[in-house]
DNA sequence: CATGAATGAGCTTTCATTCAT
DNA sequence: AATGAATGAAAGCTCATTCAT
């Protein structure tokens, strides 16, 4: 009765589960394989530990998000642009929550998987700050830090996602991205 | 050489080190009661275990925090007034990081830790909610969403915190404070 | 780019090269299989186990080690033909050192293997032993425990053997064949 | 029950009698324990794992029989001189049978075991080598190669002892402690 | 109170062996 | 014959917790 997955897929998709239900630090390797209908023992001919699944997870959700986050955040920041920005990043984080939950779990407890996350935030980061200083040229807006601004901006906003998918999604997505849009907005271009 | 503590004040003030050094996770009783310099049983005597040790460690942490972050939030939100409280803020976080960043690493494991640390951002969060909800019935901002556009706000404050700490602090605090401020008196108040 | 060998006897001498390398204790069946090539499951269509593949091997080479061994010890023991016994049994214990070095390892470990290596030692330690008592029963030499000389005598050898290839042969073949065939007959026939 | 023994010597000898009786690969940190009567998390109080507790014991063993052994190889080597020390080497390798035995088989398995071993072997070659030397300077024998003939002979007794125990011991000790001691004598002495 | 030896449950990892293709 | 994925038994090791002193 199994899947049209292959045994290492199912293992995979077996750990975004349970690393997402018991979290990574308490879930164990037979958690993994018994949620996979594996036994034991095939865990280790596909990965060299739990860490190293985590590893190879998070890979493919890595680049997925690090090319689907890349082109919002470059375009020119009207509010309306920023608060479609939001709106999707909202729903892309969403969409990977799973992972992401995991993700930031274990970069609580191993650098690697900080600097993992942090790979990803620098890239949208940088791309906010390449805005600013835009604008600041432009003498669109007052010339603040643009490397503080950038990171609390993508700060912001990650946190938020993070709180919001946390608890459980109770508020409308429209008001979120309204409201965040505007305090980016404002916070940069009003005066 | 023991220094005039009380054993079980010994064991905390370990723990905190150590607990920083290594990660909650990754600290045995064993490295905590080394690093106090008792015997490993006597541990037992003041905790029933790891987990507790942290709960009793962070009671007296958030009720200081809890303290000295009511206040500032409370005042009115003029530009000054915020970035007076944002800078008191970061100096008030610096100073309790190494029990910080374990409360977040636990809240990541833990649900427990994870409510406890709400209990400390929702105080925050309710004093910042209530003031843009002033500012909205009085006509001094546009009528945004005041529980989104709280969250936001000291989401971001948080959030920057974090990253500036969990790096290692090389930005001047000055320049931080005013810029964090701009965005967030702007983002509400700015047209 | 196989060679023109069945895949048993590539089994055979991967194994015979890798047990060499690692030793057997820790030679695993899939180090044998992938230095000989062949997939993992194969090896247990010619062999039930690691120990049956070592059986295996060690039959073809007590085959010819009983038989090239053989010869030299059944002839009169001059210092001369003593000589060139000892220095012939160390060029072909050289030659099949590999080999004879798992052997004396697994004999370590199992009787079994034990027991073959005492089969062909016995051999040689009977040709010397009936050497002996026929120069006792000749007069040419002291009536001694003709038993315990010839096992003496063969483990002298046999010791030495392996001490020399353990360690990698830096002493003249020469020297020590002179040397082993003087204490040997002047140990029996010396006055 | 408990025997007067620290728990350590108890594992310890426990140690000892298990690895004489399965032999030191087929041990396991169990066996150990259950001889011992401990729980299995003790052993790991003592010793790092189970080549550190047979590295603790073989210390043991090294430094009584490197005292032992000096001694008796350093006299001048008259036949009767030659006799009594082989007799007592004997004597003392047959008490210390369990622990060598192990220690042959791990200096199979382990460079560091085999190194060990090599330092109590070249001590007494060393002396034997020295006394042949002496003799040679003073013409009371043949010039041949001193450092081959001394492991020849230190190795024939070495062996001879192995054999002797391995097997069970139906020989008697003073026949062979004189055919060898004969072997040796006249081997070096006889022309 | 304080100690630290002892416990044993729990998890990790390896690898010989099987078997469907 | 040959393959190699899958299995699961067998160790290994750690560490939270207990308890007699």
């Amino acid at each position: 009765m199994k899947e049209n997955f292959s045994t290492r897929d199912r293992i995979i998709n077996a750990a975004i589960e349970v690393f997402f239900e018991n979290g990574f630090s308490d879930t164990t390797v037979d958690d993994i394989t018994n949620y996979a209908g594996v036994s034991h023992g095939t865990f280790y001919i596909y990965f060299k530990n739990k860490k190293d699944a985590l590893r190879e997870l998070l890979k493919e959700t890595f680049d997925l998000l690090y090319d689907a986050t890349e082109a919002p955040w470059k375009r020119e920041h009207s509010y309306e642009s920023l608060r479609e920005s939001i709106y999707g990043f909202f729903k892309i984080y969403q969409s990977h929550w799973k992972v992401i939950r995991t993700w930031k779990e274990a970069a609580m407890l191993d650098a690697e998987f900080m600097q993992l996350w942090h790979n990803l935030v620098d890239q949208i980061t940088c791309r906010i700050k390449q805005n600013i200083e835009y604008s600041i040229r432009k003498g669109l807006c007052q010339p603040i830090d643009s490397a503080v601004a950038s990171q609390a901006l993508s700060g912001m906003i990650e946190h938020y996602a993070n709180n919001y998918l946390m608890k459980g999604e109770t508020v409308d997505l429209n008001i979120i991205s309204k409201t965040l849009a505007h305090i980016w907005y404002y916070g940069i271009y009003g005066s």
